[in-house]
DNA sequence: GAGAGCTGTTAGAGCGCTCTAAAGACCGAG
DNA sequence: CTCGGTCTTTAGAGCGCTCTAACAGCTCTC
């Protein structure tokens, strides 16, 4: 910067107003200084500013695996809405860990990011309390009433009427339901599910097979309710990693989907809608969810406000995986 | 940590020390300080820190888009290892076009990344020359002699021998492949399979049929095959998304798989191993590659020398959608 | 033509660390 | 007791920027 400022015979003062692309400078030395900085390729040193300016313009995201899609695509979202309003991104994995999760953000905090985006973040609510004091904080698909910070989350009692609906509009009676165990949306699913069956007067034929989000769960929900005499007419998975899981193991047992079983699955994962797979589901936005995370983050980076809750509607999307029941 | 100092009764200097686990400090002010750092809360400032030390223990991972399967887990691969190793991961995203890439990368610069990842970059040769420059870069899935920089790449020809290997011994001969366009690797595969189908004197029976790396180029294809009077007996799609495609398309048509017509995906992405896709492919260790990167990289980073070209070797994985020929 | 009120520019302190060089503490050897 | 050497601690100068306050040079008003 010194450099620049001695090529354009101006101020270091100046070089920075131009830089930071402040009002009040006169086009005749803006122009100056802006062909010495090009002219010795000048690149603005972040650290520096953050350093004096007490802001970074970076956002830090932590989730638990960039290898499962759905975190992915979330934080995907946030990605193209921070590189759009020149916010870098800072990314942390918490493995499924709550401690991992902890260092994560330590690490985070340490680089003073102006805000964190905590995606469906394992760690107690201690903790979260604890990081709410330090950071601008944004909680997605977890809500924690004693905690002041945004969240972000779909409505899950909404998506699974929509799942009860959609089925018992087709006909159907004997709905089970493979859950998602502890995982973010699981007990809320199996709840809404329970809720829903009853409020039908189904309530004898609810029937919850444990899992827990994981393909195996699905493969070894399809044998359980295999061993059964009779075959429930659909089945709603807690997401669609599970609800491939029954499709599998189904398929290799001779069950035809949708004619002898009908199957729903919850998230709407990229790879639900591949033309083969074709699974009827719910989507979750996860992009949205992403964008509207930062832009929660943001608001709130501005100014220090009470927390808010942005309630995301999730809705039905019918494929193939689903029909009337039969017998 | 002119707090600490004061509240420990050392120098600024020590405090430092300590902070950065130093040898050569005393046990007893090493505790001293360590307990005044907790008393106080104290946190470290990384832009501080990295300012001072012109070390900032982040790196870069420039790619094309999170909500990709294949670029996601390449960047788990990273983030799992530079969380093992006290790094920070800055990302951003090219969205397929060069110029956003270029931005995002100069992004990065400013932040004074120690190294960058460039994930099948599309900017040209002239960039990276730039900014290889300027960083230490590696750069997964695209190839550039005129570079002195680190490449991690899968042996495409490889792969596509193991293809072509797998469909002959089980005794094919119309093998079609479905291409990738321009994409990382679509070049590489078809010109091997082409060479590959000439040394097996199979030369008449190639077919390609262009296409690019989606799932709709994939529907497409089938609807083209089909319109011909005779199927191929066996397809070698140009990644797993296609052969997705392809499946979805011979499923609608009621072309069984593999009976009447075997598939071949490659890169072994997430959803090919669903029991209802299972996809026969060939498999590239994404995870792997982002992890080597990344230690290519902080090698690099360490000690500066010439660039260095890791050829990983992909492996081929049998699973339903391919079988003797028919007819 | 003096003062108020602008806009445009600048000096200089300070952000929270690291790092070099040098000083201080402590040891055994002479 | 002094000296050289090793180990531990410290002072203080930066790292490359922002930001406050002040200042210079205007125009406008009365």
């Amino acid at each position: 910067m010194e450099d620049v400022a001695r090529e354009a015979k101006v101020s270091r003062a100046l070089v920075s107003l131009v830089m930071r692309e402040q009002p009040n400078v006169s086009e005749a030395r803006r122009e100056r200084v802006l062909e010495a900085a090009s002219r010795l390729g000048y690149r603005p040193n972040a650290m520096a500013r953050s350093l004096a300016s007490r802001r970074t313009r970076t956002v830090g995201v932590i989730l638990d695996d960039l290898r499962n899609p759905f975190f992915a695509e979330i934080a995907g979202g946030v990605e193209e809405l921070a590189s759009d309003l020149g916010y870098q991104l800072l990314l942390g994995a918490g493995g499924r860990q709550a401690q991992r999760e902890r260092m994560a953000l330590n690490a985070l905090l340490e680089y003073r990011v102006d805000g964190v985006i905590l995606v469906s973040p394992r760690m107690t609510a201690a903790h979260l309390v604890a990081a709410v004091a330090e950071v601008p904080l944004v909680v997605v698909g977890r809500l924690l009433r004693s905690i002041d910070a945004d969240f972000v989350l779909t409505d899950e009692a909404h998506g699974t009427e929509l799942v009860l609906e959609h089925l018992t509009g087709l006909g159907h009676e004997r709905i089970a339901h493979v859950d998602g165990g502890r995982g973010a949306g699981g007990p809320q699913r199996r709840a809404a599910y329970l809720r829903g069956m009853k409020a039908r007067r189904l309530a004898p034929y609810a029937r919850v097979i444990p899992g827990d989000f994981t393909e195996e769960a699905g493969t070894r929900a399809a044998q359980e309710l295999l061993r059964d005499s009779r075959l429930p007419t659909a089945v709603f998975a807690a997401n669609d990693v599970i609800a491939a899981g029954l499709l599998g193991g189904f398929d290799r047992a001779g069950v035809t989907v949708p004619d002898q079983v009908s199957i729903i699955g919850y998230d709407n994962i990229s790879i639900a809608h591949l033309a083969h797979v074709s699974l009827t589901t719910i989507d979750q936005p996860r992009t949205s969810m992403g964008r509207i995370a930062l832009e929660l983050l943001l608001d709130q980076i501005e100014h220090r406000r009470p927390g808010v809750l942005r309630l995301l509607e999730p809705t039905l999307v019918v494929r193939s995986t689903t029909g009337p029941p039969r017998g």
